[in-house]
DNA sequence: GATTGGTTGCAAATAATTTGCATTTGATTG
DNA sequence: CAATCAAATGCAAATTATTTGCAACCAATC
């Protein structure tokens, strides 16, 4: 019975500073790109194009508009792009200065969402790229198990 | 131009041991399923249901029948499944005993495949698990950068 | 308000994976 | 060793996530 836990506490943005970054890029403001980012901005979890989609008044926009919303997000570095191995890609917005990285501990029973803080794997990641020499590493990580609520 | 690090030297199982295990639960040591572990037992690395496919003489067995082959292999422990992200599922051998827990280094321009020895984020698993209430807590982490080849 | 290139909706195309069903076959049994 | 039967397979069709071609549209600019 236990509410989101937010405890990375990420602020949440003004939907102007989102259009502002959008303008920015010299990308238009629509419709539908602010009815998007106005959903993200509201869920602080990971959602999938199809929870985008369903969460938006019917007809405000196409699936594929969506789509390709979170790619060019996506590209921009608003939003961050996440795999809970369910086979549909999920994303969360990302503050602006932050680069998103953090991981999630996920119920797979219920898709409960939990926010982790902190990240281990970063330390080890320098390691494991000189000694392989590989450059430019980076890692996903996301944890799974049974949430309290569904324990019983 | 470095060959392949299997610096965790997993033991490359008979095939007589893994019909063996299929034998123990009941199942049906067929054609395809001989042929799929076979070629599983010959790559070291994690391959695509397609890729399996591709490896075996044409005809020898349907497409479908390799997913099936593979859940049921993923049910009995004997392969474990990993993600790289790119939306198709990998498929890896697991040695009797082992439960088939590691992590690789993947190339992202072309795909090389390393495998990482040693689990960093195992020992914090349990403090999340404990801190959220969460259990059968576990994860998935892959790195991805890009390799020495693929520097230039 | 006209211009224009970025955007969108819609439908069709991909791609990975799953499933229904008739047929085949491995393993067991007499 | 042949009969038997549930499990397994091949094939095609169905699903699901995602992408793309293209004509119509529209936000930002002048």
């Amino acid at each position: 019975m236990k509410a989101c836990d937010h405890s990375h506490s990420r602020q949440r943005q003004k939907l102007s500073a989102l259009t502002g970054r959008l303008r920015g890029q010299s990308r238009k403001i629509t419709g539908p790109r602010e009815a998007i980012l106005e959903i993200l901005r509201k869920h602080p979890h990971p959602l999938t194009n199809r929870e985008i989609f369903d969460a938006m008044p019917k007809g405000r926009c196409d699936l594929a508009t969506i789509y390709r919303a979170m790619h060019l997000l996506e590209e921009m570095g608003m939003v961050k792009r996440f795999d809970f191995g369910d086979g549909a890609a999920r994303f969360e917005l990302v503050g602006d200065g932050d680069d998103g990285h953090h991981h999630h501990l996920v119920c797979t029973r219920c898709a409960e969402v939990i926010e982790i803080d902190g990240c281990f794997p970063r330390e080890i990641e320098s390691r494991i790229a000189s000694k392989n020499g590989f450059k430019a590493v980076t890692h996903k990580l996301e944890f799974f198990g049974i949430c309290p609520d569904c324990q019983r």
